[in-house]
DNA sequence: GATGAATGAGTATTCATTCAT
DNA sequence: AATGAATGAATACTCATTCAT
């Protein structure tokens, strides 16, 4: 059986988003992860805590893909590109934790919002800034307003957590190229050569 | 001073968006309220039944609009615009009533919940139905996918309510009119002439 | 029935006495006064403050008793004499709010000790002055340490909360008649003419 | 480094005289000692033990000094003020044993204070006894009531536990001659010759 | 209509103790 | 001898709801 922290958390996040934060009981989480109390308490300070760990498993992992897109690409169109083909498919990875993250942040006690405040600002800044890039190099509609088109992409993607299913008609992959198509319709210069990422 | 009903409305609204559903309490919503317990629950059943007043007042609203605006309006880009700028519109009119919708649903009992979720899938179908109607008529491209792109559209719009704030750079009407042009752009036939809409 | 309020600290009274603030448990006390959680926790938001409410009740009453005894007399030994029979009656009155008060101070949370602090301080002080009003005056002897001798006489009179019986041999009046003739010839200068107190 | 047995006493005397026998710990206690859970229950088979063990070795040596000091002198007056030299000095010798002793003996477990109360009693049968042969021997008053007077000493040495420090003002050899002192003031016959302990 | 004292089932958390290693 | 992960009974406290007034 896989380690008790592991299974603690997987159990939760399989609670915390049938049920929400407060609708899952602690009792819930550790008979549904084989577990007592203790080996609970034993492993996480507080539900407060565990609710953190489930946050932060995730926006690291969306924040360090972004980075490494943000690094590995030369071109806005590609940059923009990558980021949310990683994006997307981590709403197939990360599905509860995504549902988590964007329900139940309110509950975060303040110590643990900050550390993913932080985060998830450096990841927004990222969009931004290639947004922005897209715009000085002409790759993008000089008219866009960065931060709220750059919203408007975010708001895009993440409502994927309401509706997406595993079992649906299309796979992440294809809904992430649909977004990609959508977004980049949207916000590239209409006169340009067709986008052929020559960096991948 | 205004009916006591709605007085409890208004401060479990405010509270709700605050602290969630389950971190306001009904006694932190009767002294929000100017009222007390029997107050409360001569108004209300429960604070479930609250929880749906405030579901079904937003989405009432916005199905309507969308009704009438479907009805209002002949070409599919047109009626999309209209649908789009009213409900971007309701993001600023019913704030808190949409934190709450989208972040505590949830918690509504199933039987609320049932009332509520065909109203809102009747307003997704008014979507879905007019992009199938621009490819139909050829001014949205043909290879759209018409569920995926109308949760795309939805998202992007839903999201609003994750970041508007009423004393932000852009108003609501500004963000409306960004949203449908990034809107049409994604998914209009480039070769088309240009959207006017006669019919306003 | 008496006031649920009462009711509840007479039952913690009892029930601290006998097994400690830590060994009685709100459960027991809700059963033993007749009444519910609830029925505690709206008449005190913990059972800290209980813990309070028991130590302000008993500290109060006995510093109020030593002002008045010590504006009522004029000589030290007057006062001291009334002081001391007046603090050992308390002994009667409020047996369980003794042993509370001597056992379980440690638990009290920091802003109800300061509270308690400084009414034991003054009533401390009190004696401490009468002393050393005794000493100025000639009526008790000159070699007196007045803190030492301070805090023997209260330590003699305090221990009390610890062997007294209501159903003992001796009554309290009897007792605290023999503490003070045993301090008075500790304390007052052996060639003085008779202690007659002409103020009473 | 010393034995791990008496390393967890002393760092139980500490924690208990801090924090109550409730407010600390076995966690604390080991992790002070430093030491685990299992060496912990290595030598001890409860934490209620451990109550115990520090009850014991406190009372057991008083008591022995008591008796010593009962069978070394001859006259009332002498065995009285050793008695109590001694048992003052223990205020110093087991500060953190002697507050425990006084504060948390109700959390004894039934066997263990059976066998505490035993030399307890003894104790201050000691005392009780050698008040009665000063009566008897014309040394102290013959209105003095053995119970009442035996209890009054006791209080006011016992009460030390409540204020000495040892960075105050008096040494705890001044603090048990001032006792000394008050008590013999107290207790003995006016007309007597002067107390000159010629077995000393 | 309105009050607020009282309820009690339900919650997160603690902690002395055990036991396989 | 010593470890520390795991236990689970017990604890203080919460809060939506009721109901006599």
């Amino acid at each position: 059986m896989a380690d008790l922290r592991n299974r603690i958390i997987q159990a939760s996040l399989q609670l915390f988003e049938q049920e929400g934060f407060h609708g899952a009981t602690v009792n819930q989480i550790v008979e549904e992860a084989g577990t007592s109390k203790g080996g609970f308490y034993h492993h996480f300070t507080s539900k407060d805590e565990l609710l953190f760990v489930i946050h932060d498993t995730f926006i690291t992992y969306v924040l360090d893909k972004a980075k490494m897109a943000n690094e590995a690409h030369q071109s806005p169109t590609a940059k923009l590109r990558v980021i949310i083909k990683d994006f997307v498919k981590a709403f197939d990875l990360y599905q509860a934790h995504i549902t988590v993250f964007y329900r139940e942040t309110i509950y975060l006690k303040p110590d643990y919002e900050i550390l993913v405040k932080k985060k998830r600002d450096q990841f927004k800044q990222i969009i931004f800034k290639t947004i922005q890039e897209g715009k000085t190099c002409e790759e993008f509609r000089s008219d866009l307003s960065v931060e709220i088109t750059g919203m408007a992409i975010l708001g895009m993607v993440n409502w994927t957590y309401m509706w997406y299913q595993r079992s649906g008609a299309k796979t992440i992959d294809e809904i992430g190229d649909i977004f990609v198509d959508l977004i980049l319709h949207a916000i590239r210069l209409e006169e340009q050569p067709p986008d052929i990422d020559f960096e991948i």
